[in-house]
DNA sequence: CTTACCGTCTGTAGCAGCTACAGACTCAAG
DNA sequence: CTTGAGTCTGTAGCTGCTACAGACGGTAAG
């Protein structure tokens, strides 16, 4: 049997990606222009699988220009996967460092909300270190 | 005496906060139009304290939106703080939350790239695990 | 005096990655 | 026949900058 041929929306609802995101990614040539039903988008199997693919990379944080280079990884053969591989270190790696960030943010920010609630002194503690009066550190 | 004029030139050494950076906050409202010698945009002590206390909350990884809100709680009086502390608690639950995230990331991210390395079987892990493929779960 | 160079000025356009319309159409059910 | 849901195209908006282009100003060397 022929693949079953879905709409847009029906499209949006199985892989979970907004419409008009699917649109997008038409645009910008990350998803093929799909088939029409007369006027109307259609979409079969491969395009589930295809749009599944980009979704699932982005959601391990691969920018779309990443997910282009995967995509045609994904179509080529054997030592495709050391670079595959090589670009999922690299951006693990940038993963890291922005945890790393995040979490120096974090302890800053914690150590201020403490202090606040402590409520010990005159003057917010927050907005004392923001203005730079450095009772307590930022990083 | 009176506070020693900056250029926007040395305004940006000192504050580390780009050139263009500081005429887009202009431009937005962040920090107030400022004074000019001349043609040329004038700074005092203030502007350097003010410019500060942005880049300070940015780094802090609030948003714009929320450097206005705390720039205002700066100007105000004492229960200020504990507006200021709540935004900063909301903040940083919001911190957490994408280091959550990002922690999801890098594990699957590591999961597969191990796996690649490890370069048993036939196929990529890390592109049929994008493929759909859940020999490594994503989450 | 001229030329060169630096810094500054305004205004606009671009980046990522969507999201949100407006206004027109198609199609099936009631 | 009408109504409503879904779809279509095209464009503009969002965040937070960054990067020009092209003009002007001030200083210093030749």
């Amino acid at each position: 049997m022929p693949s079953p041929s879905l709409t847009i929306g029906q499209l949006s609802k199985r892989t979970g990606a907004n419409i008009e995101t699917i649109r997008y990614y038409e645009r910008i040539g990350l998803l093929p222009v799909a088939n029409r039903q007369g006027r109307y988008r259609s979409y079969g199997a491969t395009d589930v699988a295809r749009l599944g693919f980009v979704r699932r990379s982005r959601e391990l944080g691969f920018s779309i220009k990443e997910v282009r280079a995967l995509l045609g990884l994904a179509a080529g053969g054997h030592q495709s996967c050391a670079e595959a591989r090589d670009l999922a270190a690299v951006h693990l790696h940038d993963v890291r460092s922005r945890i790393a960030d995040l979490r120096r943010m974090g302890r800053a920010l914690a150590t201020t909300v403490r202090a606040c609630d402590a409520g010990d002194d005159g003057g917010c503690p927050l907005i004392d270190t923001l203005a730079g009066n450095l009772k307590f550190e930022l990083r």
